[in-house]
RNA sequence: CGGGAUGUGGCUCAGCCCGGUAGAGCACUGCGUUCGGGACGCAGGGGUCGGAGGUUCAAAUCCUCUCAUCCCGACCA
């Protein structure tokens, strides 16, 4: 591509609406642009990008047995209402009408279209396993769209489906897919985790994150330093370390109520009693479809609402208003305690490794000093609800888990029967017998894998591109257009490059040097060829990579140092997997 | 949805407090000089100041409402 003729238009300034570094140098490197929240188009050189990621998924799917259909993007109500979606989910699913007043929604995932099809043409375990997928827009109206392609609305998605006879067979194609997986981020030049999640609104048993590793990430992986246990804090667990506690003082039968006059925090608790927070106890009200109920954890550590969400088996949880908890329970917020309460205990199974401790006396202005877990207050349900830290026991080994931050740019599932039950796909087994089929889902975001890739491979010049995802493997930068032999040389260095199916940029703007060097750093180019009227006369062409590895002179007259270089730098980014 | 902020040529922003002629830099067009890390001079083109309503002789500026965008929290590839 002659850059004079591309629809490149990069910035030299910060654009405003951008905070985040794959943001910024997208726009600024004309990759993307908005055109609403969250909706963004893909300019020539992004799209390059994007195609470059959708090959590598592509092959890598194809190698592991799937194979590729394109489902629609609009999709009928009925359908989600079939699988009992259509209220779960809430405002995020795009609803839109027909001009006959019928309910569609534009597909934000697409687990009942493919049941769908799969149950009116599969009978038979013999046309089993089955792995299909797809390359698609979706659309999720997201409550808060950001970081330009991080969190779109409308976003790329490779989304594949897997349908089994059985829950062993389902177990392969899930490796299946963790394998292909690391696979695709491996050659797309990323450092990736593939972490234990949270499976959600997606639902099903069992799911794997994974997880570039990046600052600007939103989420968070912990991670054993000595085995390869890797969790989203979300889900991480830490090992139970029981410890030895004094028995609660026989002279002593009750806790101690204490006035403390403002302290409706757990620090202004410690400060007051003169203890730090670990010899307090944290009181909080939740409340869920299944009612209210008050949560316990160590004063020292953050209530972690997905486990709690699961250890009640919610469908929904939240954290009522203050004014509520007063309202409906006469419960004073900020001296909240397990002592004589009358809603459901939900308590963190650390808490019974405390001895004495302080809480709330569910009376304003004061607390309870010297309670004991047993013999003040006791619950059925005792489970693991609390935030990992950095430091906490390894589940696996013991050993200190460490928290890192990372973008989320894929994850499987194991769906099990959830959506082939509520929507009757079944076949028959060697048996004869009907059953539903066994399905995993698996997800990746395409446009955010570009951004993370970018997230991960920066310079205060620019983006610094993986080769296998550059939109151009070479820039040819011809730095004096005036000399005709200059350009002569250029012209047919840039027809062999292209001859030899190598993509590349030529650099044929009647701009200054320093533009040009700019844009090329800006854009990512892996590998910069230089040519000005100085090099020429010297019989050279300076030959840079773009993370300055290397700067090399390079006679005109001989091109097979060029072509070795090349072989080095593609041979150089098909790396070794993370994992 | 709650909290915070911002809307002024294509882009980055000043002007707003204290009402009175709409500005700068970049980008764009033409000419000239320049040419190895985002040049310079001269001459140009381009703006209903997000929108609506109000106050006023007069509103980018003050008031009310509204829309949009960004950032912080609950969702997710």
């Amino acid at each position: 591509m002659r850059f004079s003729r591309m629809y490149l238009p990069t910035l030299k300034e910060e654009p405003a609406e951008a905070e985040v570094i794959s943001h910024r140098l997208m726009l600024r490197a004309g990759m993307v642009r908005r055109l609403a929240a969250g909706i963004y188009s893909y300019l020539p050189l992004g799209l390059l990008a994007l195609r470059n990621v959708e090959d590598i998924i592509r092959q890598e799917m194809n190698r592991a047995g799937a194979q590729e259909l394109l489902l629609p993007a609009v999709q009928p109500a009925e359908l989600w209402q079939e699988s009992g979606r259509w209220d779960f989910y809430g405002k995020e699913l795009l609803r839109i009408k027909d001009r006959n007043q019928r309910d569609f929604c534009f597909g934000p995932t697409h687990e009942e279209v493919i049941t769908d099809l799969v149950r009116h043409e599969v009978r038979s375990y013999r046309q089993l396993p089955l792995n299909l997928y797809q390359v698609q827009t979706k659309f999720r109206d997201e409550i808060r769209p950001r970081f330009g392609l991080m969190r779109g609305r409308e976003f790329i998605m490779k989304d594949a489906y897997s349908f089994d006879v059985d829950d062993a067979a389902a177990g392969l194609s899930y490796q299946g897919m963790r394998d292909a997986y690391s696979r695709i981020f491996s050659r797309c030049g990323l450092n990736f985790r593939a972490v234990e999640a949270d499976s959600g609104a997606i639902g099903g048993s069992f799911s794997h994150e994974f997880v570039v590793l990046a600052d600007s990430g939103e989420d968070a992986v912990a991670s054993c330093q000595a085995c390869d246990y890797a969790a989203n804090v979300e889900k991480a667990e830490s090992q139970f370390v029981a410890v030895e506690i004094a028995p609660p003082d026989s002279a002593v039968a009750a806790p101690l109520e204490v006035a403390t006059p403002d302290c409706e925090s757990i620090e202004a608790v410690a400060a007051f009693f003169e203890v730090t927070p670990d010899a307090t106890i944290k009181s909080m009200i939740f409340e869920s479809n299944l009612g209210f109920c008050m949560v316990v954890v160590p004063g020292d550590r953050e209530v972690n609402e997905i486990k709690v969400k699961a250890a009640l088996g919610a469908e929904w949880l939240e954290i009522p208003a203050s004014s509520r908890v007063v309202e409906k329970l006469g419960l004073p917020v900020g001296y909240l305690g397990p002592v004589n309460v009358t809603i459901p205990l939900l308590v963190d199974r650390q808490v019974s490794q405390l001895g004495a401790v302080i809480c709330g006396a569910n009376r304003a202005g004061f607390h309870l000093q010297g309670v004991y877990w047993g013999r003040d207050f006791s619950s059925q349900q005792i489970a693991d609800l609390v935030l990992v830290r950095a430091g906490d026991p390894c589940p696996g080994c013991g050993a200190l888990l460490q928290i890192d931050r990372g973008i989320e740019v894929g994850h499987i599932f194991k769906l099990g029967t959830k959506y082939s039950e509520k929507l009757k796909a079944t076949f028959l087994d060697q048996e004869g017998r009907e059953r539903p089929l066994v399905m995993g889902c698996y997800g990746i975001g395409v446009g955010r894998t570009v951004a993370a890739a970018i997230e991960q491979n920066y310079d205060d010049n620019g983006i610094c591109f993986p080769y296998a995802i550059a939109p151009f493997k070479v820039a040819l930068l011809n730095l004096d257009l005036k000399s005709e032999e200059v350009t002569a040389y250029c012209e047919s260095l840039y027809q062999e490059l292209q001859n030899r199916g190598i993509s590349v940029i030529y650099d044929d703007r009647n701009e200054r040097p320093g533009v040009k060097f700019k844009d090329a750093d800006l854009i990512g180019v892996p590998l910069r060829l230089t040519l000005g009227r100085k090099g020429f006369k010297k019989g050279i062409l300076e030959a840079r990579r773009r993370d300055g590895s290397m700067n090399e002179e390079l006679p005109l007259d001989d091109r097979a140092p060029l072509w070795r270089i090349l072989e080095a730098l593609a041979a150089d980014d098909s790396r070794i997997p993370s994992q």
